[in-house]
DNA sequence: TATTTTATGATCGTTTATATTCGCTTTGTG
DNA sequence: CACAAAGCGAATATAAACGATCATAAAATA
């Protein structure tokens, strides 16, 4: 049998199984084990398998939620009601409209649910700007400093660009809402960016699902009453006073 | 049996088997071991095998991104050249280089052969930008307008951000390689944005495989004597005179 | 027919994959 | 905590596979 033969029906066979043990597979496919971790090094370093003590694990059970590894498990809960704010979002676009899309999971989301080729799309996510091309839609990419961890692009160059636009929508991510601190988000750099994506457009959208309500990050980055909030429950009568709510069913 | 015939046959053999080992084709084409060999080196810049070490698989089993399916069985793609070219090209970044990337494949293959974490890159190909990330590489992008197919970033915008850089280095791909046309290529503004890279860089390197001597696309974007053409194997003595070229072994 | 181009098979030094062995580290259990 | 068992990476030797080269044969071209 071929080496890469092996190989590839090795990943699969992992796969299957979710996890195997070095024994496993030498039997499975007759080689000593000096072989098997040999595979099992430069699959691992393929990033096709996860190699662990005693054996590997199959990748995907996992990469599913690696996205953001910090988020407990009381954020990850409510995938229905962020797929259904960011249904909503994309069905806000039209004809001629200049869009922003932000960085961030939420703002990707919303993607999947663009239809309006006519409008143009500008964005700071590297990835987003993928996906918007991979639709076929007019797409501009802000150039910047990219920020690892989240692809995003930030910086003075980045805020410059923005400057020289003006959207006629914009739709934002944000970390936390309050009354008081407005719309806030961790990391500074990131904040700058938002601030002036948000002043530079006719309306800007927050897309965020209940649990960001009562969030306090360290930036802030629009007032409250600044943006109109797309979520999928109001939580709290203090905001519809100060600003504009859309609650999606 | 033609020698076309027997290799058509090969990869519909391949195909049906999805693997197999050089013994294998052997018996079946009764043929040697070398022409067998000979074959596959064929099929696999061709890119319609995977050559793997001991015989061949069937290329459809792995590679789930059919990035060019259009690509004719004529054109061959030079895989190895260009593997090598792009190590080369890679191995000459120093510390503390800002070093431009341009979009497109042969840069694209360049890019996994980075190893320097102390220079700075800058690159107009979305997909290159997000692969340094990966790689952990101090990253930023040119802002502008998306083309689709390409993923590349181009207009006056990207134009104008490349202006206000200035590069110690820059890698660039080409469509052709001309004494008299210079670098050409067949899209305008693409044309515009290399032309412009070129203009701020210190050192700007041509990757480029022989098959691209000689040829001339629409645009010229750079003379031929302004850059440094990394190459593995150098096809006119004409050129040497004119530019200096590295030939990789 | 003479010459060039292309395909093929044999040879040879080099590279790659493998199994085995040997210390060292991790894990689990008393 | 201590100790045994299992797992691990590194080093090594061996066999298979490889690419490069060359000479020959077939096909195309002039």
């Amino acid at each position: 049998m071929l080496t890469q033969e092996r190989r590839d029906l090795m990943v699969a066979y992992i796969n299957e199984k979710n996890a195997v043990t070095v024994a496993d597979l030498m039997k499975e496919f007759d080689a000593s084990a000096a072989t098997v971790r040999r595979d099992l090094s430069v699959l691992h370093d393929e990033r096709r398998i996860l190699k662990v003590f005693g054996g590997a694990t199959s990748i995907s059970s996992l990469d599913v939620n690696t996205k953001e590894p910090s988020v407990t498990a009381k954020a990850s809960l409510n995938v229905e009601e962020k797929d259904k704010i960011s249904k909503y979002a994309a069905s806000l676009i039209n004809d001629d409209d200049f869009v922003y899309i932000d960085s961030g999971t939420t703002t990707l989301e919303m993607i999947k649910y663009i239809e309006n080729t006519r409008a143009k799309y500008i964005t700071n996510g590297i990835v987003h700007a993928k996906k918007l091309l991979e639709k076929g839609l007019d797409t501009m990419i802000i150039g910047g400093k990219c920020k690892p961890t989240t692809e995003a692009i930030i910086g003075p160059d980045c805020v410059e660009g923005i400057r020289r636009y003006h959207f006629t929508k914009a739709f934002m991510g944000t970390n936390g809402i309050s009354v008081d601190a407005g719309f806030t988000t961790p990391d500074v750099d990131e904040a700058r960016v938002k601030r002036e994506a948000v002043g530079h457009s006719y309306i800007s959208y927050i897309l965020a699902d209940h649990s960001k309500f009562g969030q306090i990050s360290s930036v802030t980055f629009a007032e409250i009453s600044s943006c109109c909030i797309i979520t999928d429950k109001e939580v709290n009568k203090n905001y519809s006073s100060k600003t504009i709510i859309k609650v999606v069913s």
